[in-house]
DNA sequence: CAGTGTGGCATAACGCTGCTATACATTGCG
DNA sequence: CGCAATGTATAGCAGCGTTATGCCACACTG
């Protein structure tokens, strides 16, 4: 009932159909007191929701093989991130509702976790010089964080993606100490 | 009675207080109606906020004066603009909310054309080379919406922002060809 | 095996939301 | 002065999330 109740309202917000109590406990089969019993009302179902997508999202990220080129990783990790939100965008933007509360910090945790790994072994590698490698991933998942919600805004055309998500990634890189050559070919190849 | 609704409205959000319609009503002191008259219900009110806020927007990133260091002068824009939209975290979220319509191009893009102007004035004085303006704008734009918004959402700390956002711009302004030292030293008098 | 709780769902109602139809007032113009 | 028109007040509607109450079906127990 849970699961249904959560997979339910994932649907419809993938669908664009507003989420509403009534209409999900009618969709699901049940009264609208299972949300009540199941959840804390809807704010609960909310959460929960958004567990869900940071969960899908994390094994979404831990499908990104890793390669001998962690650089190269990093960005095939953005291309699956932009993927993930482009193509449920409603749900991406219920994840990171302001009005509600923080995210859960570990289903959360696990997406960003994924992100710091590779930047540290970017540093490992020899890549990466002085910095901090939970920071690089900071500013990677910020800078494309804020492109996709204006894509998805509408305010810029999807194709802003492909022409500024390489370019800042090749510019937080190097900042970070790869060569800029070699760092723009391993976004080039992991942007795909 | 127009601008009486849209700064009630204005106000509320600031003061965290949920905007509705009757107490929108109530606080200017007349009736539902009048959003209905002056606007096109809610909907069209929340236009009117959304284009306020870019208008407010526009004014503050116009009030910081050019000086010889365009490069400064970009972090500048961005200082102003993270400050107006930290003061105001409910109405920076506002004008963004991707469940209304795109923002007014006019204001927004009055916003967005200073930072075009400066990263223009850049590339006259050899600062970038072999760029798009409004491309460099767009990048730096992207980066600090997102970090903005994950600050706001309490998904980062306020302290994230004197952390990340020097280090973006200088990534960026670099990888747009200005010298990483001079640049460095630009970001941090135009961050302040 | 019958009795007894107990957890989970259906029903109905409450207060709130945005919205609208209708009646009234007030202003400007011929 | 009377008429037209614009903007506001009132009352009500459908929908929302939430909650109080009643029922039922299952599980544990003497």
């Amino acid at each position: 009932m849970r699961t249904a109740l959560i997979e339910q309202a994932a649907a419809m917000l993938v669908a664009r159909e507003p989420v509403t109590l009534r209409a999900l406990a009618t969709r699901v089969g049940t009264s609208t007191m299972a949300v009540y019993t199941h959840f804390d009302g809807m704010t609960g179902l909310w959460g929960a929701v958004r567990q869900e997508g940071f969960a899908r999202l994390a094994r979404r990220l831990a499908d990104v093989a890793a390669t001998d080129d962690p650089v190269r990783d990093l960005a095939a990790l953005g291309a699956a991130y932009a993927a993930n939100a482009i193509e449920h965008p409603a749900l991406y933007r219920a994840m990171f509702d302001a009005a509600a509360d923080l995210p859960d910090p570990e289903s959360a945790g696990a997406a960003f976790g994924v992100l710091v790994a590779a930047a540290g072994r970017a540093l490992e590698a020899g890549r990466f010089r002085d910095v901090d490698p939970a920071a690089v991933a900071t500013r990677q998942w910020a800078s494309g964080h804020g492109l996709l919600l204006l894509v998805i805004s509408g305010v810029l055309p999807r194709e802003a993606l492909d022409e500024h998500v390489p370019a800042l990634l090749t510019a937080i890189f190097s900042a970070a100490g790869d060569d800029p050559g070699r760092c723009a070919a391993s976004v080039r190849a992991g942007w795909g």
